[in-house]
DNA sequence: AGCACGCCGACT
DNA sequence: GTCGGCGTGCTC
């Protein structure tokens, strides 16, 4: 007997199965494709479940199988190598089956909706219309040029029609009549034209041929090119070339605030439809967009993580943008690294995947230099530039004005002076990270977090950057009743504040999620920085991604102290890619300019390590530590996470789930501890960390682990999570 | 995750 | 007397 094997959504690791729905025949169950949608009981409701398979066994006993209530359709929506992406994806990063797969789906198609066709409604004449005598409508003139027009073109869009100045209520009379009748109009197959590219220099020649010879079958490349070193051209040509063999491109990009720009130089430089997979689409939009990715109809695909899962008719490249960048990492619920399922991705459509960035993740070094992935090296700058040159500055008892020491405020001075602009960058939001009573010590803290509250003095408001959490600012010290209230510390809106009264004559423009929180903030800034008059960027780590800024002459780190001191082993990775990244965004070839970095320690091996190495060499030393401790990329990682309102609840969960585990050979547990951040939102949070020295023995201890705490009772609002390769573990 | 069942406290 | 609080268990 057949039996269907569904991904049922829910956080449960494993498959339903069901019996066929009735009205299915059951000669035709036996060849069901999976990937398609079925509406099944589930308890007491119903659920839309996507098949998995269609089995002659199960050991779920008989009287508690239920059988399905219906095939949503008869070809499965997601096509093969999407459900075997999804598969994969479930399993590598033990998540429960029936939360992986409808991230290939659009969310209007995760419930029952039908998929709303591509193309157009229009009208065609019906055979009476197609019989009709010339004059039997020349009491109705509208209709009869309707009915003419039809006769002559065959089909036409609702939308011509009504420019042909033929109105719904024409269309209407014509089909009560029976004389003409509706169909959906499919969408034009276009073929897509590439523009001439920009000219190439050795190196960029080189990468396109080496990624335009991998095409039709897998292979994964790392573009390793500094800043303004062409990068987007290599991939722009590399897609020409995909486009060329009639197939489609995929493109990751970090961040929604990346994508206009990103957008529209692909838009002028091809003559093709492409989509663009953002927050901002309504879903009607989404599933446009998905559709036309599926039905082969968009060329090239651009979208932000979750368009990995987008599932495309004929793939023929995946490009990664700014591998290295943490936002591929989703950092919640379903714990995956968008450019590593790329790569999965590229595997299974038989293409090749290119991962682009100035400063690669370890992950990707390692495995160029083993020899896993061809190594693109774009060395040059475009026209010749070199990269600004990086120095300390000793902060030590230096007396500080809006974070800047004496030699970098007169450093701004001079660059302002000589026509030049300014990036400070600040990698904290709000006006000061502290406030404190002068009198009796209190701090303000976030009543649901372990942390402190945030100043944002021009909305008068405490926030919490941990949970949201907003107060009003107080006037006065709530334990004491002091007014002297002092802020500790340095924000963006500080500095800006702080700055415009250091350099008066200066425009200040700030740059972090509270400034450009409205769409075309961004853009507007952009524009105004174009237009090349001397000014101050200040602003956190938005200000190190993706725009490059020509004019820029100075970079100033304010507080380089902030990245050298991190709890997180990925932290010197995090800092050298940051500092690296944010002196990128800083001159051109008559002007390099300059990176002034403000320590209180000015010895710290990391620093020398940057002023007097290359990104690709700290990285060395860097994956060199790693294997002396075992850690990625070089052992394998993966945390389970717990919280609670009740932190011993949260604690004791672990330490019975870690005791289940045992003590396997080379495997490493460490925990359960407490998070860095112990109180979050209300809860508790603790974690279990386990090092293995290969992949094989981390999976065994990860399944066993998952299924021990699988088994554990739940117990009041404990939640539970796994996180494969996990990227934070703080 | 839902959703029901079930067993204790304060209401019309 | 019951309305509803959330602890516990189950979903093919």
């Amino acid at each position: 007997m057949s039996l269907l094997r569904v991904a049922v959504p829910s956080p449960l690791h494993r498959l339903f199965d069901y019996l066929p729905p009735a009205d299915l025949p059951a000669e035709s169950v036996a060849g069901l494709a999976p990937g398609s949608r079925l509406r099944v009981p589930f308890g007491r409701r119903d659920v839309i479940g996507i098949l998995v398979a269609v089995v002659d066994e199960t050991e779920v006993p008989q009287d508690k199988l239920k059988p399905a209530k219906a095939l949503l359709e008869d070809s499965p929506l997601i096509p093969p190598t999407m459900f075997a992406l999804c598969q994969w994806a479930a399993n590598y990063y033990l998540h429960p089956p029936g939360e992986v797969f409808p991230l290939a789906l659009p969310t209007r198609l995760r419930g029952d909706r039908p998929l709303m066709p591509l193309g157009e409604p229009a009208w065609q004449l019906s055979t009476r219309g197609l019989g009709l005598a010339d004059d039997a409508l020349k009491r109705s003139p509208k209709q009869a040029l309707a009915i003419e027009k039809l006769r002559r073109e065959g089909p036409v869009s609702t939308a011509a029609l009504s420019e042909a100045g033929i109105s719904r209520a024409v269309l209407k009379s014509l089909a009560d009549k029976q004389l003409i009748k509706t169909l959906n109009l499919a969408p034009k197959r276009v073929a897509p034209i590439g523009h001439q590219g920009l000219d190439l220099n050795t190196e960029q020649e080189l990468a396109v041929v080496a990624i335009t010879q991998a095409l039709g079958e897998f292979s994964c490349s790392l573009l390793q090119g500094v800043t303004g070193s062409g990068k987007t051209e290599v991939y722009l040509q590399g897609i020409a070339a995909c486009l060329e063999r009639g197939q489609q491109a995929l493109v990751l990009i970090p961040e929604i605030g990346l994508t206009p720009q990103t957008l529209k130089r692909f838009q002028l430089r091809f003559n093709a439809t492409i989509v663009s997979l953002h927050s901002g689409l309504a879903d009607q939009e989404r599933e446009k967009a998905w559709s036309l990715a599926r039905e082969g109809l968009a060329h090239i695909v651009i979208g932000t993580r979750s368009a990995v899962f987008t599932p495309l008719a004929n793939c023929g490249l995946v490009v990664v943008d700014e591998e290295h960048d943490s936002s591929y990492k989703q950092q919640d619920g379903f714990r995956y690294s968008a450019r590593d399922v790329a790569i999965k991705r590229a595997q299974l459509e038989e293409c090749p995947v290119v991962l682009g960035s100035a400063t690669p993740s370890l992950e990707s070094l390692h495995n160029a230099a083993s020899g896993r992935y061809h190594q693109l090296v774009l060395s040059q700058r475009a026209g010749g530039a070199n990269l600004p040159a990086l120095q300390a500055i000793d902060v030590r008892g230096q007396s500080l004005r809006g974070g800047l020491s004496p030699p970098l405020e007169q450093a701004v001075g001079q660059a302002l002076a000589a026509g030049g602009q300014v990036l400070l960058f600040l990698n904290r939001r709000g006006y000061a990270p502290t406030l404190q009573c002068h009198d009796c010590g209190w701090i303000a803290q976030c009543t649901a977090c372990e942390s402190r509250m945030t100043v944002h003095r021009r909305q008068r408001r405490l926030r919490c950057h941990h949970c949201g959490a907003a107060a009003a600012l107080p006037q006065q010290c709530p334990s004491c009743k002091s007014r002297t209230l002092l802020t500790n510390g340095l924000g963006t809106e500080q500095a800006e504040e702080t700055l415009a009264a250091q350099f008066p004559n200066t425009p200040i423009y700030r740059v972090d999620s509270d400034s450009m929180a409205n769409a075309g903030a961004m853009q507007a800034l952009l524009d105004t920085v174009a237009s090349g008059e001397p000014c101050i960027l200040v602003g956190t780590q938005m200000l190190s991604k993706g725009h490059h800024f020509p004019r820029v002459t100075l970079v100033g780190v304010i507080d380089a102290d902030a990245l050298l001191f991190s709890a997180d082993f990925r932290g010197e990775e995090r800092m050298a890619q940051m500092i690296t990244q944010v002196a990128g965004r800083a001159g051109r070839s008559d002007d390099p300019g300059r990176v002034l970095l403000q320590t209180h320690h000015p010895d710290h091996p990391m620093l020398s390590a940057l002023m007097t190495q290359n990104y690709a060499e700290q990285a060395k030393q860097l994956l060199e530590m790693r294997s002396e401790n075992g850690l990625p990329p070089l052992g394998y990682l993966f945390m389970l996470r717990c919280d609670s309102a009740d932190g011993a609840a949260a604690e004791q969960f672990l330490h019975s789930v870690r005791r289940a585990a045992g003590n396997p050979q080379g495997i490493t547990l460490i925990g359960p501890l407490p998070s860095a951040l112990p109180r979050r939102a209300g809860k508790f949070r603790f974690q279990l960390m386990v090092l293995a020295n290969s992949r094989a023995s981390l999976r065994q201890i990860a399944l066993a682990l998952v299924a021990s705490a699988e088994s554990q009772p739940r117990a009041g609002d404990l939640r539970w999570s796994i996180d494969v390769d996990a990227t934070e573990v703080t």
